[in-house]
DNA sequence: GCAAATTTGTTCGTATGTATT
DNA sequence: CAATACATACGAACAAATTTG
């Protein structure tokens, strides 16, 4: 018994998935009976099925069954700044063309504002002490009517306090806080700097994403640090997007445009582009 | 009972984990002690260690235990190119001038280097017909003894065909191969696109990155295409990167030296700093 | 709207295999 | 070789979510 049962029911469902036998949408056969055809009991056929679960093939539905999972098509986030007007990807208007330019339509809501005080994490990335307030301006971003990222602006009270109040107004800022602070305070964003980490999704983003309860499904988080003239940091962007509907990009250099590129891998080739690791790997 | 048993399971090991009373490197007590502690059976404390598994706190080892993961420090690659010398991050003497810098170590396999047909993905990327030949050069990369990423660069067969055939040796090539195209062919990188998604590992992944076998560690996969001054897509670059032990950067625009920033966030602060979706996400 | 049927979710108990010390 | 600890597998029962009649 070289290789546990559980892992080789979830190669063949993996197998059936990848062949096209079950398509996407499809409902796989209960777990009752997967135990008949595979000769296991309930406990294993549902191992197996975690599995799949973790490797983002399948999601189940209690009451419902089994399905194969709908692939997502992919929204690809360019991380570099636009060339043509400077600004950071990801962001604001930016964010809108990029959607649109890909012939998918996106919904933000109203931004959420609060005043807070900044946490470790904050104020080392602002260069604030812990504690000191911060205008927090958070969105929920839609596309094609699905969930595919929340962001929050971070910015430090003492901009409001020079004059940049409309930082405080819970509706959008239609030109772009960027825009608004350099007009407003001439504070003028020459670089930022991102900072991208992977990790488990917490309770409000697994609802908000519909993510599976266990956190199989991780997230990417980007911390975009501003930096006016003067090099002073004048705000921390937070974005969260799952990975199984993300995708990010980098253009450095003279690239071709942008919409030259697909992003490779619909459901993962897994290391079919160039083999991975050989045996000598212990 | 609205929480499941295995999730307050999992829930109080985490508050202790995280308040230090388990320190990293420490044992859980066995899944026996903890049937007793937690008046539960095994398999439900077996529930409640998978789940810390695949939020990276704990890992099992049969025979032994299970262990509060050692923090690792990650590492972090800067994926924008040196703004001294132009040539792209996380390649050959960048990638090692950016380790050391942060005064660690690394060692690199020599390359394993293989001739193979283009497959899909890098048929599509490198703008050649599926089948046709490539060179594959790969690397393993460790940093202080750990493995923290594998390289696999390939380039179309027709460069070897015009004389780079320094591309088939299976020794590094020191100056770089970038250097090394311009030198023997003129042909000069201009530009690259880097496409970064996140996937379970694979067997050889696993393997060789020491990760849970069920695929509970994801890993970076950063797709770089590399273009010439005509926009030539003379080179594919795939780099894998655990999550659980690496960062990104992406630098833009005037941003201060490199060192002035640590990344955020060791076990994950979770939304600390902005709080996340409120409670209409559904 | 309710009740029954179906399907997955959680929990228990037990036995045996495998890795490590 | 023996003891310890995790890994896999079986069987059973009840709970919760969903659909159907």
């Amino acid at each position: 018994m070289a290789e546990p049962m559980y892992r080789q029911i979830a190669d063949d469902l993996r197998r059936q998935i990848e062949a096209g036998e079950l398509p996407p949408g499809a409902r796989l056969p209960t777990e009752i009976e997967l135990m008949e055809r595979y000769n296991a009991s309930r406990n294993t056929v549902r191992d197996a099925i975690k599995l799949l679960i973790s490797r983002a093939l399948v999601e189940t539905r209690a009451g419902q069954g089994t399905f194969v999972v709908e692939t997502i098509n992919p929204f690809v986030t360019t991380l570099t700044s636009d060339p043509e007007t400077g600004r950071g990807g990801g962001e604001g208007d930016v964010y809108i063309a990029e959607v649109t330019a890909g012939g998918r339509t996106t919904v933000i809501s109203d931004p959420r504002v609060e005043i807070q005080r900044a946490g470790a994490a904050t104020a080392d990335a602002l260069r604030i002490e812990e504690g000191d307030q911060v205008v927090s301006r958070h969105y929920q971003r839609f596309i094609d009517g699905t969930p595919f990222s929340l962001q929050t602006s971070l910015y430090p009270m003492s901009l409001v306090s020079r004059g940049a109040t409309r930082l405080l107004e819970a509706q959008d800022i239609v030109e772009g806080t960027v825009v608004y602070l350099a007009d407003t305070l001439g504070i003028k964003q020459v670089g930022y700097r991102d900072s991208i980490q992977v990790r488990p999704p917490d309770e409000p983003e697994i609802s908000f994403f519909r993510l599976p309860a266990d956190g199989q499904v991780a997230v990417f988080e980007i911390y975009r640090v501003s930096f006016d003239e003067t090099g002073k940091r004048f705000r921390l962007t937070i974005t969260v997007y799952p990975v199984d509907r993300n995708r990010l990009r980098i253009d450095v250099g003279a690239v071709p445009p942008r919409a030259d590129d697909a992003a490779p891998g619909g459901p993962a080739p897994a290391g079919s582009a160039g083999g991975s690791a050989p045996g000598r790997g212990s």
